[in-house]
DNA sequence: TAAATAATTTAGACAAGTCTAAATTATTTT
DNA sequence: AAAATAATTTAGACTTGTCTAAATTATTTA
């Protein structure tokens, strides 16, 4: 079986595979844990050994199929726990990531089953991030990086990558939230920043730090 | 802060301690978490300097009043999950011990409490086993072990000191579910054993190895 | 109460996961 | 393309929790 810890790893090697078809780096996977580079190549050796990455010496790994399943599976638990924290026990939208982080380890897919039903099989987290359905397949739901759009038009929120409470505090106060629409206004090509406009027309500028890690899809 | 471990030496000395005046013997606990008597002492020793437990050498542990706090506060948790299990998540009496054994330790006091709201504030889980309040207090709620008891009469039946699935399955089997009310009809001297009957008249025979792990009180 | 037995503790080792500092390999700069 | 810099790995150590085997202390038996 798989320790909590390296659940951790393979989320995080998930992570920064997807939109990136190279390999992951030793460094990048060190810093998303906020761990030393010599811990990561410690573990990266232990997850290779289980097949669940494939690693080439000072050239980072690749995930497997197989840890890709575990993550996967490991991200449902997590997005379903987001759920039920917001939905049924009413927390709000920045204060269930830590929580989903630590029950997400609990280990048992009846449990998972039955939670999703309550549920209501939900699609989506409180954070508009698709869930992984049983299998370990994603719908991929159209979703790209704002900061990757290179026209204007008619945008929807659907989904964030930093799930800290400060950024979703921001991103409160901005008045985005995932479901929201804005057209976007202007695009600078200085400095990647851009002004969008919601529909009660009320407009804000947004900076590159803000927009790569937004998931917007193309409204209408 | 207390680790997972810490916590269930500490739940496991605080269940031996109670009805029971004296210290709580290293092979005790051993038994109780099968694990080695050595790696006890060396636990005892840890928690010794924390003050959860006084120490003596050779002579067992007590549980202090700082200890016990940590003990209930895990209990609680443990007694509240097994609820939102069976009555939400609807999973049978004999599963989910286990499940609750991983969720407790997971450490939030502000879901301890959401929880609690959800669930309507209940007063007992699903095993009839009193959930400590958030001061560590239990109400101790008048329960005796059956095999206690020395004279005849009604008894209900409150709680269970064995969880394990099988002699869960064992109860259920029998009838002795918590609430389920009986009377004592004869109890043998020999070697502990008592026939009860329920209020059905179905009469069953209880050994004193199923009657010590019975807990109950007196009905009117 | 002395000998035998049982319980407990100590000593030394191991596994998982982590760290810092030093050595090695890649990459960038000039 | 050699030198400088950056990234990665190795070496060795530490912590937590565990174990077995040996030594010590308590308890029981005769």
């Amino acid at each position: 079986m798989t320790t909590s810890t390296e659940e951790n790893y393979l989320k995080a090697i998930y992570h920064l595979s997807t939109g990136n078809q190279n390999s992951v780096l030793t460094s990048a996977i060190a810093g998303s844990l906020s761990t030393s580079a010599a811990s990561v190549t410690d573990m990266i050796k232990k997850l290779s050994e289980k097949n669940m990455v494939e690693y080439e010496r000072y050239h980072g790994v690749k995930i497997t199929r197989k840890g890709e399943k575990v993550a996967l599976s490991i991200i449902r638990r997590h997005r379903l726990w987001e759920v039920f924290l917001m939905d049924t026990l009413k927390f709000k939208w920045d204060e269930v990531h830590d929580l989903a982080e630590e029950l997400e380890h609990v280990s048992s897919d009846e449990l998972t089953k039955r939670l999703d039903a309550f549920l209501g099989f939900p699609k989506f987290d409180p954070h508009g991030d698709p869930i992984p359905d049983t299998n370990g397949k994603v719908h991929s739901n159209g979703q790209v990086l704002l900061s990757e759009i290179t026209k204007k038009g008619k945008y929807i929120l659907s989904g964030v990558n930093d799930h800290s409470p400060s950024f979703l505090q921001y991103l409160e106060k901005k008045g985005l939230i995932p479901g929201s629409t804005f057209s976007i206004v202007e695009m600078d090509e200085f400095d990647n920043s851009m002004q969008i406009i919601f529909s009660n027309k009320k407009s804000i500028f947004i900076s590159k730090e803000v927009s790569k890690n937004l998931l917007v899809r193309s409204h209408e």
